[in-house]
DNA sequence: TCGTTGCGAAACTTAGGCGTATCGAAATTA
DNA sequence: TAATTTCGATACGCCTAAGTTTCGCAACGA
């Protein structure tokens, strides 16, 4: 007797993984290169990925849900946390910011999420669901942890505290003069956000 | 005897600057809806503004060459300072920039220059000259003037002061959820940002 | 009045991308 | 082996927009 596969294989030749993963790669490629969305063509995918415009569109219906399937293929591997101090894993969540805006890739996806969000709102809507929300989820339960032990201060609005914190962190990302950034940025920013910019008395 | 005019004026019809008014102001008005550079179109802008696409190539030599004029017109009236404190200051800069942020107008400029940076360097460098280092300086003094007069730590790194600052505020207006944002916005992050997240002893 | 230049509208050429269809070859099941 | 499906390649019709040209008219100086 013979097994049945769990799912039954029609007849005809079976579709190319490999072929599946060129074109993902080449749409990702071409976004890294600082490709816009609308300026990014179906063609131009073809023939990056070495493959006939057919076989996309035996895929996907049309640009937009390929690029949504794209960037969903993008993983968020959020960076351990010892879980020592607070300072240690806002250190550790803010240099993963760092280390990501160093791949031209993460950074122009970054940057289409930024800007094109009001025209391709279901690609936005994915994007900020798969690699906004869990990075948001880990600061806000890192300050919230501060805040009950004492490391942080009670009064703390927990928004405005991951507002300065991401915002001051993408603020060099976004304007860092050409190149990388000091690999104790995120060392500093946190130490400079914990402290504020007064003088202690 | 006529008065020659200050520069001879050539024979024919002048050009009109109704028109090249016009011209800008549909440029940015469609700019503000949330069209891409590379999405404006010239027959779009023609269109709205009225004239024929002759008129805009008259003047303008391509469509690039349209949008750096259209957005160095766009004004930079900084605000007033009062030079009280150092904390007024600021807030009053923080302030400019959420009024700012609730123009669609100024909003999708913003937009355009953090994200069609690499697309349109030209562009790019024609803006900030004109509309982000203007702001800079004007902070970059202020935050001076606090140390001197020790309302600001004596160490503090005045860029990164100015990062928490701008960072913080530009979080806002990207992630603020639908909406204007509250008005003592500017006055709440200044004084977080000078009191640090850390609890004061 | 005449020559010159700008005006808006429209037609035109060129370029490129979309989405579909068709081809012969390849991969698979029955 | 026969039937089926996918493969890459290419051609097709359609559309949008760039940038140029032409047209008849308007506004100006001489």
């Amino acid at each position: 007797m013979i097994q049945e596969p769990a799912v039954a294989r029609p007849a005809g030749r079976p579709r190319s993984e490999k072929a599946e993963k060129a074109i993902v790669e080449a749409t990702l490629d071409l976004l890294g290169e600082g490709m816009g969305v609308s300026e990014l063509s179906i063609e131009a995918i073809a023939s990056r990925a070495g493959v006939g415009k057919t076989t996309i569109y035996r895929r996907w219906s049309n640009k937009e849900d390929l690029v949504v399937d794209a960037l969903a293929t993008l993983k968020a591997p959020l960076p351990e946390l010892g879980g020592t101090s607070v300072r240690d894993d806002l250190i550790s969540l803010l240099d993963a910011m760092r280390r990501e805006s160093a791949q031209p890739r993460s950074r122009c996806v970054m940057n289409i999420a930024m800007s094109e969000a009001d025209r391709y709102p279901r690609l936005m809507e994915r994007f900020v669901k798969r690699a906004i929300t869990p990075r948001r989820q880990a600061m806000r339960a890192v300050i919230e942890r501060g805040i009950a032990s004492g490391e942080l201060n009670p009064d703390l609005d927990v928004d405005m505290g991951m507002a300065l914190l991401s915002g001051t962190m993408h603020w060099h990302t976004k304007w860092a003069p050409e190149g990388e950034l000091a690999p104790d940025l995120a060392e500093r920013v946190v130490d400079m956000v914990m402290a504020g910019i007064a003088p202690r008395p």
